[in-house]
RNA sequence: GUGGAUGUAGCUCAACUGGUUAGAGCACCAGAUUGUGGUUCUGGGGGUUGGGGGUUCAAGUCCCCUCAUCCACCCCA
């Protein structure tokens, strides 16, 4: 018989993988949790129509679509914003604001995979909504670096690259470019710091703008500071635009107030390809940029009312498990070590089998990680075994130990043996005293 | 969807210009060791050399196709 391989850029999670999985799964939670957020989730599978509404018909190549027996188009969720735009705009007046959730879940897109990107991963989803103001902005981003920090990276680890969609569109306006065309400006600025600077300006010229204009943008375009870009667009003469480099010179403000400063880098060229982002917009890479991004996010104050909903202010980011992982392990910051049995009965003989499980049995009630060997005998091996696996404590049942109603014990740390009742009160006692 | 690289045991890799039955280390299982340790020693299981076709007396090795993985592009919610 041939065997079944995994489906294609999907994971089998051998223990050591799910280890990991769930060590950034938890760290997610607690992160989460310690910051306000309530949790939440929705089904994997929704309505087509739930992501086209929201994303346009030429997702459905980055789906994977079903039909049901009732011939309902469906998909398994590529990402959590629409159905939590579903879930907000469901009890839409009835919420407390604001409102801070969060949910870590697995999705499926269908793309080719590669480095950093899979058919399947989770994804830990903050979003903060009913708040306007930059101080939101800042909430989300502290939270995203929060998320880092729990495994021990910092600032010479990764780095929060920070733009706004609104001052963009701010500075094409102020350079007299249509609306309409902004998205092909974006596209080309999306690119910054991907290609070579000179493919880069070749890109600019190709968008048709005629020569004045063209190389006011490349002035401000070239900027790799705020106060750069505010002196070069006032050198070229632009206006309108100043109350947007105040907003993201206020978030910044805010970011130190939260201890995140060290982390913040300005570059224009954090676009985010979703079209429905308004505001402040940001992603999260190592400081290497070996790796894709880590994490990325921002306002996207029209998606409410995109998706039927009262207009509502909203941030959030996504933050995916795979990039993450591959920055853990390049670190070596995995901090999860296999759960250790802590005591391990052996039988040493087969009529002492039961007895180890009974005894086994009342250490597991009382609260203590317990195993026993499946069979009698085979010390030496079991010893070894025990040895290498971390156990700490190994309880030998039978013998003339447990004719006088005892068992013996032995640390292996220490190697030293000691006898204990055989109701596991007295060893529970014992090995509480020890892992102090 | 496009281009490039790579495919030998669970993992890391050998096998000179084509030449006997494809090997080693690690890992796994067992024994030395029926009541006491991590060392050591011995043995064992595990391969359609990714798959298919071709050239040849002979293919892991050369050719073609295909599949998979990785990298880059596209896209990136």
């Amino acid at each position: 018989m041939k065997k079944i391989p995994p489906v294609k850029y999907m994971r089998d999670f051998y223990p050591e993988l799910m280890r990991q999985r769930l060590e950034i799964e938890s760290a997610w939670r607690a992160v989460s949790e310690r910051a306000g957020f309530e949790p939440w989730d929705a089904p994997i599978v929704e309505h087509l129509d739930l992501f086209t509404r929201k994303s346009g018909e030429e997702i459905v190549t980055q789906l994977y679509t079903l039909t049901d027996r009732g011939d309902r188009e469906l998909a398994i969720r590529p990402e959590m914003t629409p159905s939590l735009a579903r879930l907000i705009t469901q009890r839409q007046s009835a919420l407390p604001r604001p409102i801070k959730w969060y949910c870590s879940a697995r999705m499926c897109r269908y793309e080719r995979g590669q480095r950093g990107r899979l058919r399947e991963f989770w994804q830990w989803n903050i979003d903060l909504l009913g708040v306007a103001d930059v101080t939101a902005d800042a909430e989300v981003m502290s939270v995203a670096l929060d998320g880092l920090e729990e495994f021990g990276l910092g600032p010479a680890d990764v780095a929060l690259r920070l733009n706004s969609r609104d001052l963009l569109a701010a500075l094409l306006g102020a350079l007299g470019i249509p609306e309409e065309h902004h998205a092909a400006v974006y596209a080309v600025t999306d690119k910054r710091g991907k290609v070579p600077d000179e493919t880069l300006t070749k890109l600019y010229e190709e968008l048709g703008l005629d020569k004045a204009t063209l190389e006011k943008l490349l002035a401000v375009m070239s900027c790799s500071t705020l106060e750069e870009l505010d002196r070069a667009a006032r050198g070229a003469g632009l206006v309108g635009f100043e109350a947007e480099v105040e907003k993201l010179q206020r978030l910044i403000g805010y970011l130190e107030a939260l201890g995140k400063g060290d982390y913040v880098v300005f570059d224009i060229g954090i676009v985010r390809g979703l079209a429905y982002y308004t505001g402040p917009v940001f992603e999260i890479f190592d400081r290497n940029a070996e790796l894709r991004a880590i994490c990325g996010g921002g306002r996207y104050d029209r998606l409410m009312e995109t998706m039927g909903g009262q207009p509502m202010p909203a941030v959030g980011f996504g933050m995916g498990d795979v990039v993450l992982g591959e920055l853990l392990t390049e670190k070596g910051l995995w901090g999860t070590a296999p759960a250790n049995v802590v005591a391990q009965a052996v039988p040493l003989a087969d009529e002492r089998i039961a007895d180890a499980m009974r005894l086994v049995a009342s250490l597991r009630a009382g609260g203590m990680m317990a195993d026993y060997v499946m069979k009698s005998g085979g010390l030496g091996k079991v010893l070894k075994r025990a040895g290498e696996s971390g156990v700490r404590w190994v309880i030998f049942v039978g013998g003339d130990e447990w004719d006088s109603g005892q068992v013996r014990v032995k640390e292996l740390a220490t190697g030293e043996e000691r006898l204990v009742g055989t109701d596991g009160k007295e060893l529970l006692a014992l090995i509480a005293k020890t892992a102090l």
